[in-house]
DNA sequence: CAACAAACCGGTTGGGTA
DNA sequence: TACCCAACCGGTTTGTTG
């Protein structure tokens, strides 16, 4: 009955990828997962899973992302967020949740057009490419910011509350309250991490792709 | 604004593999699908799709299912049923819907079990595989099946009828009005179809499987 | 234009029931 | 025991708002 979301714990703090798509046909929100999944089956994988370890949102991976829905989900207090890939015929989707202190990027899909700056050499191609960094919490909105907020992160229910804020920051974190340089740090860490992880999804993806077809 | 489901129009009678997972994260049910879902990209194969061009309904295809839902899908005028493989542990599930004239048998999953009698040599292996073929509508409620109906396909609204009905009978079906041969003649022969696709899936699922494990 | 938010949708769960 | 069915759930759509 209760919650059982919270298991993950999440002790590892890459990327992983699962899969669960081999079981169910669509698996879409039921509800309470009961039959604790059996992701790590070590399938064909769909889904590539981000964990960023740090007070960095939704990141700008290189790509242009449109959020188009969001929504709460059973297990956690905050809010899930969905994306979609700005190029107007890419297929590809991202999900970001904040769990604990950390941030859960789920992509999904393949980019069927050449991505914008994947490559560290050709950079600043597209200029559309929107590199407002925090996307989850639109700019004129992210009042849960205001001064410094405790580090608590799971004790209290809010259930509706609207937006992302920037998430508490690590465990030793009481120093960095001038902060905005270290955030820079990490999100240029975060940043490269993503790129990487996107990368080899593409990769996977074509190799089972040219499998198949 | 249209339900525009019926562009599928559905002239091919035989199977077909659909991917449509490499796009999404999990495309559960969406509304209209405005975006005519790229299906044959051709890619890694998730689902099994059988389209059962005869009368007959759910067919046994020699494991044991369990119904656990039936909802009414935006599309149709009849309803989906959604069945779960009987077996304790195995993830395998199936849909059954009808459309127009013929049933839309989808599956999904790898069955972790030997197949009850998939190879035609060694059947009548489980007793428990009930054999009451039309699962859909329950023995003691098909009475959509009174007399003999019009071979009306699609015209009438009917959103909230409960039980899937033996199917208006093919076009040229006056003749076969006393039935029940023709419907066993018309089982049998599916059911090989299903075996035969059946075993398919599971090849190109151990495949992938294997290329990426 | 993009984001918000509520309605929508289909798959799943779980209690009632036969 | 399995089915029915309504509530539930999460992902998507869509109208509204800025």
């Amino acid at each position: 009955m209760a919650n059982n979301n919270d298991e993950k714990e999440s002790s590892q703090d890459e990327k992983e990828f699962i899969d669960q798509d081999d079981n169910d046909i669509n698996n879409n929100g039921n509800g309470n997962n009961n039959s604790n999944n059996n992701y790590n089956s070590g399938k064909g994988s769909k889904k590539l899973v981000i964990e960023t370890g740090s007070s960095i949102d939704h990141l700008d991976d290189g790509f242009s992302w449109r959020k188009y829905g969001q929504k709460a989900v059973k297990g956690s207090i905050f809010p899930k967020s969905y994306f979609k890939c700005a190029e107007p015929s890419c297929p590809v989707k991202k999900q970001v949740i904040q769990q604990d202190l950390k941030f859960i990027n789920t992509y999904s899909g393949k980019h069927n057009h050449d991505p914008p700056e994947l490559d560290g050499s050709e950079r600043k191609k597209k200029s559309n490419n929107n590199n407002n960094n925090n996307i989850l919490s639109s700019p004129k909105k992210q009042n849960n910011f205001n001064g410094q907020q405790p580090q608590q992160q799971q004790q209290q229910q809010s259930p509706n509350h609207q937006n992302i804020s920037i998430p508490p920051q690590p465990q030793s974190q009481q120093k960095y309250q001038s902060h905005i340089n270290l955030k820079e740090q990490l999100k240029e860490q975060l940043k490269e991490q993503l790129k990487e992880a996107g990368k080899l999804h593409s990769e996977i993806e074509n190799n089972l792709n040219d499998d198949h077809n």
